[in-house]
DNA sequence: ACCTGAACACCGTTCAAGT
DNA sequence: ACCTGAACACCGTTCAAGT
């Protein structure tokens, strides 16, 4: 019982940290988000963090994955929706947390794990591209170009920010027939 | 004479920092480079680098300016080649120069001069890609869109660094008629 | 096991003072 | 005008010491 109240516990402080920090991140930014600023509003001390998280980009990969399990559920839920429907969604979700996205981008040079859990998310992304790719009829030999097309693409959406209907004109261009 | 010699030796020693910071960055990258580092390298103080240069970021931005009156000049010597093959030209330049690429998109947010350059230069290239799409024939109404898609997938391209064949695929998937 | 106070090494940048 | 020595404020991170 003991045990359980300290696991609790654990639990409980490890996701004040993450939620603090996600909020922190994605309003104010990763680089102007100090570790002591994140302690304060999770309520520790900076070096506390460091008991339950390696490093900053590791907390960041602690964000991240819990982001991307909340997704995925919400994600299966739709299974009723055309594909190219849920893709729409992905995006949007992405553009929500762009912030979270443009910082991946930028520390992957910094973090071998925050490299990883990357190339995962790609990988992830990829396969839904060519789900969709394939019930368009895009064959075998032309298929990994497009995709690839298709994710860099998204890619610059989320990092340039382009007027609504621009947005829309290209999603659409993405998963049409060449 | 002596005013002469003055501004010599300033154009020489502004020019020797920016030969050695443009070096560092694109050898050991931007944030691992730190200014004392630079400093010696071009064998001044640390503090001088502030009498010619603004800030980090402004050093950077004349590390760019550079690069692109240097390459803008070899683009309009090679008049007589196809458009297409300038185009992969651009590309393989800058792949050469992809880390000061992706410090580039890294530090957009931190440097509002950056921020401007950075729009420029992505006007310039896509009005590259316009000329390139209207020879093959896209319609006025697509030709945003393609244009867009095209930039993005170059800058997917820069960060993400495929096998050399793909690229290719990829590049002439880009100008060929969807 | 969990948390802290105090310190460390390092960073970009500033500024008064020199020539 | 040009350059420097010395300092500033701040950062992520570490560690010995406490409970």
């Amino acid at each position: 019982m003991a045990r359980n109240k300290r696991v609790q516990d654990r639990e409980q402080k490890q996701q004040e940290i993450i939620d603090a920090a996600r909020l922190l991140f994605l309003t104010e930014g990763y680089d102007e988000t100090s570790m002591s600023r994140i302690a304060v509003e999770a309520q520790v001390t900076p070096n506390t963090i460091y008991w339950y998280f390696k490093n900053k980009d590791e907390l960041l990969v602690s964000i991240l994955n819990a982001e991307l399990t909340r997704h995925a559920n919400e994600y299966m839920m739709q299974s009723e929706k055309e594909l190219s429907e849920r893709l729409i969604w992905v995006v949007d979700q992405l553009q929500l947390v762009n912030r979270l996205v443009s910082t991946v981008h930028a520390r992957l040079k910094f973090s071998p794990e925050l490299k990883e859990w990357h190339e995962r998310f790609h990988t992830m992304v990829e396969a839904l591209f060519r789900l969709e790719l394939q019930q368009i009829g895009v064959s075998a030999d032309q298929m990994e170009t497009r995709v690839k097309i298709a994710v860099f693409t998204i890619e610059g959406l989320l990092a340039h920010q382009l007027p609504e209907p621009e947005k829309k004109a290209i999603c659409s261009a993405l998963v049409a027939k060449f």
